[in-house]
DNA sequence: CTTTGTGCAAATTCTTTGCACCAAA
DNA sequence: TTTGGTGCAAAGAATTTGCACAAAG
């Protein structure tokens, strides 16, 4: 796990103010995918200024520098991660939880055209095992 | 291909009016993975009083009812396919074109837990032949 | 008649932008 | 003094909702 953040931050070119290391820090620790406002709404408590923008921001850069990731899991929020490690996620459908899935091996990319493939994300969805309809 | 349209969507318990047919058609017809609004605006000059609501409807009934399935590639807009086989799909930065691929055998599920998956989706993205960096 | 689909406009929600202020180099 | 980060309010864009009308059974 990531533990200096702003040696981390600093790695990936990124300058390591206040908000932004409490940002990658709250994604460190917490391995929950959250949303923008999950990360908001957790850190304004200590932080009272800040804003919403410096998330949506810091965020953006993160993932630009190449220090988080961006999931596509959840049609309606935008969902980060700090693991860069190769691993599936999956969505459950009941209660939206997103979990951590080994990577299936063997699925790496097979360029059928000469494509330059620079990143893969792999999703399953359904139900886990709160949320199992099989309980009924 | 799906040729009998009215039939596909009866199988899925969509009853077939004219607008669902057509958008349907349109899906099965272009294999482009097209936006909400490139259907509405693709279908509209031959359905004059065509609104986007329905094209919404439409397409969240046919993915709720299995006919089709919505993409979540694409961050900033809702992306639907009507081809239900298994495969990846690959999205150029550059264009934002998106290409059916073939799916990397062994790419099954593997519940980690006791978790019921039932879809899963593989997202590859970069440079398209077009696109790619290397022709500079 | 009753039910279901359609379409317009308004409302929601998520995200980005413009701009002023502050801090650091 | 120049640059870059932050925060507020406003703008933008995608999608959903409420409601009235039309079509179908």
């Amino acid at each position: 796990m990531i533990t200096k953040i702003a040696e981390y931050l600093q790695e990936h070119d990124v300058k390591p103010s206040m908000q932004r290391v409490a940002i990658m820090s709250y994604l460190a620790t917490h391995r929950t995918h959250p949303t923008v406002d999950e990360i908001y709404m957790a850190l304004s408590p200590d932080m009272p200024t800040l804003s919403r923008t410096t998330v949506y921001n810091t965020l953006n850069l993160l993932v630009e520098q190449g220090a988080a990731q961006l999931l596509d899991i959840d049609e309606h929020n935008a969902r980060y991660d700090a693991c860069m490690d190769p691993h599936a996620h999956f969505r459950c459908k009941g209660c939206g939880a997103i979990f951590d899935m080994e990577a299936p091996r063997a699925a790496r990319p097979k360029p059928s055209d000469n494509f330059v493939i620079t990143e893969m994300q792999i999703y399953y969805k359904g139900y886990c095992s709160k949320c199992s309809p099989k309980s009924n």
